[in-house]
DNA sequence: TTTTTTGCAAAAGGTTTGCAACACG
DNA sequence: CGTGTTGCAAACCTTTTGCAAAAAA
C-alpha cells in the first residue's frame, strides 16, 4: 500500500518488505494486536525478533501506540483516530469507543490540579466487564 | 496489624505470616507495587512463587486491584479509595488523582451507548507524560 | 486431622541482546 | 558503498505449574 511507504518515509524509516507487511497486518485487522498475532499471520519469511524490534521502533516514532488490555503480552494499535476499549474479562471481545471532548476536558483539569506534572503525552482508558453474551 | 487479620478473615483466607507480611508491604508503601518489590522487601523467609500466588488470590478476592503502568511486570494496589495515576515516562514518579463523579458519569454514558456491554466491573485510567523535573 | 498454604525445582511465555549477514538508498 | 535492518541463537525476566512438606483451623 502506497500510504504505508509514505508513512515509513515520514518517520525516516527505510522501506522494507518486513515493515510494509507488519503495517498491512494492522491495516487489515482493526483491533489491538500483539507480536504473536503478527507472527502467526506472516509466519513465513519473518522472524519474531524482527517483529518485536519493529513494534518498539514504530511506537517510539508514533506510528503505533500501546494499549493496556491486561493480557500477558503487549498490544499495539495504529496511532490514528483516538479511541479506547471495553474488554470482556471472559471471552476477550473488544468494543471501541471514541475519545471525546468531555474526556479531554476532564483530563486537562486533572493535569491543571497536578503538582508534579504540567502536561501529559498520552493516557490509557480501558473498561473491563462481562459482555452481554458472557454475562 | 489487627486490621489485616480482619481483612483476611473477611475474605475467607487463613491467617499466615506470609500474607500479613505482604499486606504490610502494601500498608507501608502507598503506591503501586509489583511482585519483585515485595520480594526485595521481605527477601528472607519468603518465596517469590508464594508472592505471585498471593497477589493473584488477593486480586480475585478484591483485596488488591491491578494497575496498568506499562512496565514489564504487573503492579497492584490496595483496593481502597478509588484513584488513578499520572506516571512520568522518564523517571517513573507517580502522582495520584482521585476518581470523581464526572469521570464516573462519562463512563456510564459510554456503557449506555455500548452495543455489546451493559455494565462494567472496572476500568483503567492512567496518564503518561514527563514530570516537571524531567520535562 | 483435614484442608489450605508454602517452598522448591522446573518449565513456560514473552521479550531482549549480540553479532554476523544482508539490503535499502 | 555505508548505514540501517534482519535472522539466528542464546539469554533474560516475569510468571506459572506440579508435587511434597509444613502449617492453620
Amino acid at each position: 500500500m502506497l500510504n504505508n511507504k509514505v508513512l515509513l518515509k515520514d518517520s525516516c524509516f527505510k522501506i522494507t518488505s518486513t515493515r510494509l507487511a507488519i503495517l498491512e497486518v494492522f491495516n487489515k485487522n482493526d483491533k489491538p494486536i500483539d507480536a504473536n498475532f503478527i507472527y502467526k499471520k506472516l509466519k513465513e519469511g519473518i522472524n519474531e525478533v524482527t517483529i518485536y524490534r519493529t513494534l518498539t521502533s514504530f511506537e517510539k516514532s508514533g506510528i503505533l501506540r500501546k494499549v493496556d488490555l491486561r493480557k500477558d503480552s503487549v498490544y499495539f494499535e495504529l496511532n490514528n483516530d483516538h479511541h479506547h476499549h471495553i474488554v470482556c474479562i471472559k471471552c476477550g471481545i473488544i468494543e471501541d469507543f471514541k475519545e471525546n471532548k468531555e474526556i479531554e476536558k476532564l483530563l486537562d483539569q486533572v493535569v491543571e490540579k497536578s503538582t508534579k506534572f504540567k502536561n501529559i503525552k498520552e493516557h490509557s482508558l480501558e473498561l473491563f466487564g462481562f459482555c452481554k453474551v458472557c454475562n
